[in-house]
DNA sequence: TCTGGGGTCCTAGGACCC
DNA sequence: TCTGGGGTCCTAGGACCC
C-alpha cells in the first residue's frame, strides 16, 4: 500500500493548527504581497483548488485566481510532528518492520501478511484511513497494488480520502497502466515526457507495446527501467529505510526584486545571513561539512553553482562565511543582476563521536 | 504564468595515483 | 615517443521529487 496525505500542509493548517480555516481556500506558501510576491504555493486546500490553484504555482498567479484565499506561511515543525504521528500508525498496520517513508507526507507499507486477516485489502486500507483521520484529524488516500511503483500511481487516482485497488494479476496491472500519460510514472518528468512525445509516445500502453530494443534509440540506458515500470514491473523489495541521513543542508533566498550587481555589500550581507542560518543548523545537528557550494541565479533565470571542498571537515561558521564569499567574489558575473543567492554545505559527517569523546575527557 | 526551497541521485570529464 | 587500464576524488550540471 502507498499512503499519501491529502493537501498535506494545507490540511495540517485547517484541521490541526487553525480549525477556523476549515472550508476556506487556504494556500500554504510564500506571501503573495498583493500579487507582487515571487514565491510559489507549497500546498493548496481543496477549496483553493476549486479556484484553479495548484501547488507549485507562482503565488502571484494564485492571488489573481483567488484574492480572497488565505495565504499562510506555514509552520514546518508542526508538519514534521504530524508526520511522526501518522508514520507511527502505519507501523502498527504494516507487516513487521516494513514501512518505507518516502517523504514527509507519504509512505509505502508491506501488508501481504496482515491482509490475510481481512476479507479484502480495501478493508484494511479503510481501517488505516479511518484510524489516521480519527487520531491525527488528517485525510489521506491509499493505493493498493502488487508493487510500490503501481501503488503510488493508484493513490493519485482517487483523492482526497480515496482508496484505489489494483489486483495482483499482471494482465490487470497492464490494463490499469495502459491509458495513463507517461509522466504518471514516478521518475518521468517534463524532460523525459517531452522526449517521448517527439516520437509520438504519450501513454504507458504505447511503451508496453514496444520492445526494449525499440526504446533504446530514445531512452538509452533508461530503456529497460522505463519498459519495466510502464508494464507494471517493479521488483524493489519494500524495506524499512530507517532514520534519515542528511546529505546536505542548503538555504536559498530569492530577492523581491533583482539586485543590481553594483550592490556588492548587500549581496555579501545576504550571503552572511544565509551562512549563519546554515551554521546554526550544522551545529544543532552535530554535523561537520567539507564542501561549500554557492548558487547564483541571474535576472534571466540562468543559474550556476560553484563549489569548493576543504581538506578536512569543520563546523566553523566563520570559515563558512569566508569560503562562501570567496566563491561568490571569484565566480560571479559582476555585470549581471542577481535574482537568487544560495549556499549549501555537503560531504557531511557526524561529529557526535568527537563530542562524546570530548565530554568523556 | 513566470517560475521557491528543500532535497536526492546520476552522469561526465579532468586530475591524480598506481 | 607514444602510450594501458583501473580506481578515487572533485566539480558542474541536470533531471526529478515533494
Amino acid at each position: 500500500m502507498h499512503i499519501d496525505m491529502d493537501a498535506y500542509f494545507a490540511s495540517v493548517e485547517q484541521y490541526r493548527n487553525h480549525p477556523e480555516l476549515q472550508g476556506l481556500p487556504v494556500c500554504v506558501g510564500h506571501d503573495p504581497k498583493g500579487g507582487k510576491g515571487r514565491g510559489v504555493v507549497r500546498a493548496a486546500s481543496y477549496e483553493a483548488r476549486n479556484h484553479g490553484i495548484r501547488s507549485g504555482m507562482p503565488v502571484s498567479r494564485a492571488y489573481r485566481l483567488c484574492p480572497n484565499a488565505v495565504f499562510v506561511s506555514g509552520d514546518f515543525q508542526s508538519y514534521v510532528n504530524a508526520s511522526g504521528e501518522f508514520m507511527a500508525i502505519l507501523r502498527e498496520f504494516a507487516d513487521e518492520g516494513r514501512v518505507r517513508r518516502a517523504s514527509i507526507d507519504e509512505a509505502y507499507i508491506e501488508t501481504t501478511f496482515i491482509c490475510q486477516e481481512y476479507r479484502h485489502p480495501k478493508e484494511l486500507a479503510l481501517e488505516i484511513q479511518t484510524t489516521i483521520k480519527d487520531s491525527t484529524k488528517l485525510p489521506c488516500s491509499v493505493g493498493i497494488a502488487p508493487n510500490m511503483s503501481v501503488a503510488k500511481i493508484a493513490t493519485g487516482m482517487n483523492k482526497p480520502m480515496g482508496i484505489t485497488f489494483v489486483p495482483q494479476d499482471p494482465l490487470e496491472v497492464v490494463r490499469f497502466l495502459a491509458p495513463l500519460q507517461v509522466d504518471a510514472l514516478n521518475g518521468v518528468g517534463k524532460v523525459t515526457a517531452e522526449r517521448l512525445q517527439r516520437y509520438d509516445i504519450k501513454t504507458l500502453g504505447q511503451i508496453q507495446q514496444m520492445s526494449v530494443t525499440e526504446l533504446w534509440p530514445i531512452m538509452g540506458r533508461g530503456s529497460r527501467w522505463l519498459h519495466e515500470r510502464a508494464s507494471g514491473i517493479d521488483e524493489r523489495p519494500l524495506v524499512d529505510n530507517g532514520p534519515r541521513i542528511r546529505k546536505s543542508i542548503s538555504k536559498d533566498r530569492t530577492f523581491l526584486e533583482d539586485v543590481d550587481p553594483e550592490a556588492v555589500d548587500y549581496l555579501h550581507e545576504t550571503i552572511f545571513k544565509i551562512c549563519e542560518r546554515i551554521a546554526e543548523k550544522v551545529k544543532k545537528k552535530a554535523l561537520e561539512y567539507r564542501t561549500v557550494t554557492v548558487k547564483l541565479r541571474y535576472a534571466d533565470y540562468t543559474t550556476i553553482q560553484r563549489s569548493r571542498t576543504l581538506p578536512v571537515s569543520t563546523a566553523d561558521a566563520d570559515m563558512l562565511r569566508r569560503i562562501a564569499r570567496g566563491i561568490f567574489d571569484q565566480k560571479r558575473d559582476p555585470e549581471r543582476a542577481v535574482r537568487l543567492l544560495g549556499v549549501k554545505v555537503s560531504s557531511l559527517s557526524d561529529n557526535s563521536a568527537q563530542v562524546c569523546l570530548a565530554d568523556f575527557l
